[in-house]
RNA sequence: GCUGGCGUAGCUCAACUGGUAGAGCAGCUGAUUUGUAAUCAGCAGGUUGGGGGUUCGAGUCCCUUCGCCAGCUCCA
């Protein structure tokens, strides 16, 4: 044992204080600015306090404010301050777990009576006194035996001691009359939150144990800097204003109906147009990348889905059977089977792989009714589904045509994107040994192209592993996006064949992938994503054309006819005042209103106004307005703000 | 499914502790003929999600059921 510290920091220097000396002491031996900044410490690789004792040899950095791992420092601490303060407020509050998540904090409490609104308010001020005292985190190492003493009356606390192991080290934090066991780190006292705010309220399962008690959560975030907090509440705000619900509401793009069924949506007009849009899109794109189109049923006999394993994998997700002339026939929870019953119809020869089948196939899925949320998880959906069969030697290039399949869909709608390879669950079927050979392969695959990705362990599909693309929407939000599957399990469960050049018969093997997933989904995401505004080849109304009084509605009308003609979608709009119907065409987020008054009427010309540019207009010829929105269509051009990023 | 909250006109919302359901927008009709984000007037619109109960009296209180919302759990 040294009786020294000797800190290794990030610029290469040592600093040597006397062992047992602090992060702290390092920060402000470095500098007095450094010691006021610093919030915690990474000590060889591990986020520490800054008030923990070290010794010996270590790598160190302080973190200060501007660091990013700081954050969670600070929001851990910020759910002890509010346990502190719903102790205060309710004595008898039993405490669960309080950590920092992505967007802020929360903390699970576990009280007779839930929380109210009104409540959080006064949770915040207490809070808001418990950080003007400013009371020091104080660490502690302790034995199981000192920590059952300490936790005698905390049950869920009691709980999470039994599972430390003989050796594992247990440590307490406290700050003012609060006590938690907690692994820390912590910021130095209370006083170092000065941003934060209590969001909201719900109920949350003790250890995410659905059979376990139900315990009361609070959400809340914290920043150093109002200002950050401030632009996150904002963003918040924003992401309102966008919500799918409202926008398909206000834009009337599509609904539900409590006589229709929960989770079961019903496309508008307008509605039915983006989605026709995008198929046409997607069906021209995919026909190019050398798939073929079909159509299999909606309801199919049971027996299918017991061949294929759904019955004994998916069944808590499939909706009931139904008795038809003795035979039992289910929705369809997919389309794999069906299409698998299409490549069965006739034998192949490894001369016509890979065959690539593609459908816009409707299937439907039991979902609970907690979990149905507007159009982004529904109970019947329409998947942009395909299937390719083909070789184990082909798969690595069939994934590099969905690699670029996937960018090109992506790209066209102004997507950014990640890519996650998603490993076996616990749940799954095959040997392990073709799980690793499943995952090589697609790893392979995307190191060979130098697409980077993470891996999320465990996140496959019961029957292969998969590649998942999140797009980033235009306020950074992460969505589900394409999915490419490895199945080797359905082509062996139906027995799959193909005649090889050596005249043996082989197994192929499948990919799923789906590029929009489920349709509705996707036009929900689509909608915050541009916040109603679509781009002129998605928009339900391209043009509004909008004539200055009764007096200019035969030119006006001319030029509907024109546009229609080209296949624009056009409309008039006469009546009420010109401000009006400008301000009714903004409101439906029309991409462009045309004007046409005494000066248009007799040129041949056109007043354009585009969406959201206010008073600035354009005078064109009507045959140049139409071929600029006939290009517009053609390229399936974005508004400037979401412009492609080719990189992807 | 679970915990909590909420369901009033097509939409957004009012209606004190139980005492005659109301407004704006949208719609319809009429007037106005308008040059870039709301012209004026009139009319119509409701078994207060459904069912049951308490009460002289229920939008309001209770029970039940359906749906929606925030999460939890689960997922495209």
């Amino acid at each position: 044992m040294s009786d020294l510290l000797r800190a290794k920091l990030p610029d290469g220097s040592v600093k040597e204080l006397p062992a047992g000396s602090t992060a702290g002491d390092v920060a402000a031996a470095i500098g007095p600015g450094l010691a006021k900044a610093a919030v915690a410490a990474v000590v060889d690789g591990e986020t520490v306090d800054l008030v923990r004792p070290l010794e010996g040899e270590v790598e160190l950095r302080i973190l200060t404010e501007r660091d990013p791992d700081a954050l969670p420092v600070l929001r851990h601490s910020a759910a002890h301050v509010l346990a502190t303060a719903v102790r205060t407020l309710r004595p008898g509050a039993g405490i669960g777990f309080g950590p920092a998540i992505d967007e802020g904090f929360y903390y699970d409490f576990e009280v007779e009576k839930p929380f109210t609104p009104e409540e959080l308010e006064r949770f915040q001020s207490e809070m808001e006194r418990v950080v003007a005292e400013d009371q020091p985190f104080r660490r502690r190492r302790v034995t199981k035996e000192e920590a059952r003493e300490l936790f005698a009356d905390d049950a869920l606390k009691l709980e999470r001691l039994e599972e430390f192991g003989a050796d594992e080290v247990i440590t307490v934090y406290e700050n003012g009359p609060f006590l938690d066991l907690c692994r820390g780190p912590h910021v130095p006292s209370t006083g170092r939150l000065s941003n934060f705010t209590l969001l909201s309220t719900a109920g949350a399962y003790w250890r995410g144990d659905e059979r376990r008690q139900m315990l009361q959560r609070i959400y809340g975030t914290a920043f150093f800097k109002e200002k950050d907090l401030q632009e996150h509440l904002e963003r918040l705000e924003e992401a309102k204003k966008r919500d799918h619900r409202l926008l398909g509401k206000q834009l009337d793009l599509y609904s539900t109906d409590a006589r229709v069924g929960p989770g079961l949506v019903l496309w508008h007009p307008k509605g039915a147009t983006v989605r026709m849009e995008i198929e046409n899109f997607e069906r021209e794109l995919i026909l190019r990348h050398g798939y073929e189109l079909v159509y299999t049923p909606h309801v199919v006999s049971e027996r299918l889905f017991e061949i294929s394993g759904h019955l004994e994998n998916f069944a808590e997700n499939m909706f009931g059977a139904m008795d038809v002339e003795g035979g039992r026939y289910r929705p369809k929870p997919m389309n794999c089977p069906g299409h698998i019953a299409i490549y069965q119809a006739h034998q192949h020869s490894y001369r016509d792989l890979p065959i690539r089948m593609a459908e816009f196939g409707t299937v439907y899925r039991y979902e609970r009714s907690g979990v149905l949320h507007g159009m982004l998880r529904v109970r019947g959906f329409t998947q942009d589904d395909a299937h390719v069969f083909c070789t184990r030697g082909q798969v690595s290039d069939e994934i590099v045509r969905l690699l670029d399949l996937v960018h090109e869909m992506l790209t066209t709608f102004g997507y950014p994107y990640t890519v996650e390879l998603a490993t076996k669950p616990e749940k799954a079927l095959g040997s392990d040994e073709d799980w690793d050979d499943a995952e090589a392969m697609l790893a392979d695959t995307l190191r060979a192209r130098g697409v980077p990705y993470e891996v999320d362990e465990g996140g496959g599909a019961f029957y292969g592993p998969k590649l998942d693309f999140k797009l980033i929407d235009a306020i950074g939000r992460k969505w589900q996006g394409p999915t490419v599957q490895l199945d080797f399990n359905l082509p062996e469960r139906f027995g799959l064949e193909f005649v090889g050049e050596d005249n043996e018969r082989h197994r192929p093997l499948m990919l799923h992938r789906v590029l929009v997933g489920s349709m509705e989904r996707f036009v929900g995401g689509l909608v915050e994503h541009y916040a109603g505004a679509f781009p002129v080849w998605l928009a339900p109304e391209q043009v509004r054309v909008l004539p200055i009084s009764e007096q200019w509605e035969e030119s006006a009308r001319s030029l509907v006819a024109d546009l229609k003609g080209a296949g624009i979608r056009a409309a008039l709009h006469g009546r009420d005042t010109l401000s009006a119907r400008i301000r009714d065409a903004e409101l439906h987020k029309v991409p462009y209103m045309a004007v046409v008054g005494e000066r248009e009427a007799q040129a041949g010309t056109v007043a354009v106004r585009r969406r959201g540019a206010g008073r600035k207009q354009v005078i064109m010829d009507r045959p140049e307005f139409r071929e600029q929105i006939l290009e517009e269509i053609r390229s399936r051009a974005l508004d400037p703000e979401f412009q492609r990023n080719e990189e992807g």
